[in-house]
DNA sequence: GGTGAGATTATCT
DNA sequence: GATAATCTCACCT
């Protein structure tokens, strides 16, 4: 059984957090059972400042309108024919957000296989962040929704054995951002996504 | 095990 | 009409 995290924990620098939540749990509670799964791969995007982000120079749309909500909060995006998740940080009127790429499966494992299909490996289920959301059943619904509240939601989890940082992935021609070292990982766990050039 | 191209659709200019 | 915080599959080693 999981309970959700409190909500203050996401009160913290996007950087802190995206390290922080490596190790932690991430829960949806379907009609069907519970999937749990432990987070080992984010990424943190610094709003204004970073040009990799879809808020950069504070660029307010539709789409990236709930980022300058309370931390916390659910930012879910349509990318091509897939869904990523990502947590609302900083204060409200500051877009911050971390992007959850990756997690090791704990519970739901007959759930998981049912979304992501009989033959693949268990390596890749969870290993990416399109892959993630499916096999968690996290959709474009959840837009908006808080991370502190059921049927989806952060749990306190074991924590990581050693967290590293590195370069993020799929960012392309972003200037010097494509540098910074904003991809939080669990070093050594093969559910971590494929770092690609 | 690794690399490279094409798919495919919401969102913004 | 261009673009994208990706995935999968074919082919190479």
């Amino acid at each position: 059984m999981y309970f959700p995290i409190e909500k203050s924990f996401f009160h913290m620098p996007v950087l802190e957090l995206a390290r922080n939540l490596v190790g932690q749990m991430i829960v949806h509670e379907l009609p069907e059972g519970v999937i749990a799964a432990r987070i080992v791969e984010t990424e943190a995007y610094h709003g204004p400042e970073d040009r990799a982000a879809h808020s950069y120079g504070n660029r307010r749309t539709k789409r990236t309108e709930i980022m300058f909500g309370e931390a916390g909060l659910v930012y879910t995006y349509q990318m091509h024919t897939h869904t990523l998740m990502n947590v609302v940080s900083g204060p409200v009127g500051t877009p911050h957000a971390v992007l959850i790429r990756a997690a090791e499966p704990v519970e739901g494992f007959e759930l998981i296989r049912d979304r992501r299909g009989e033959h693949l490996k268990m390596t890749d289920w969870t290993n990416g962040p399109g892959k993630l959301s499916k096999a968690l059943g996290v959709t474009m619904a959840y837009y908006g929704h808080h991370w502190g509240d059921e049927p989806l939601f952060i749990a306190e989890g074991p924590g990581a054995s050693e967290v590293v940082s590195g370069p993020r992935v799929g960012i392309g021609n972003s200037g010097e951002a494509v540098h910074y070292p904003w991809r939080f990982y669990e070093n050594n766990n093969s559910f971590v996504s494929k770092y690609r050039p």
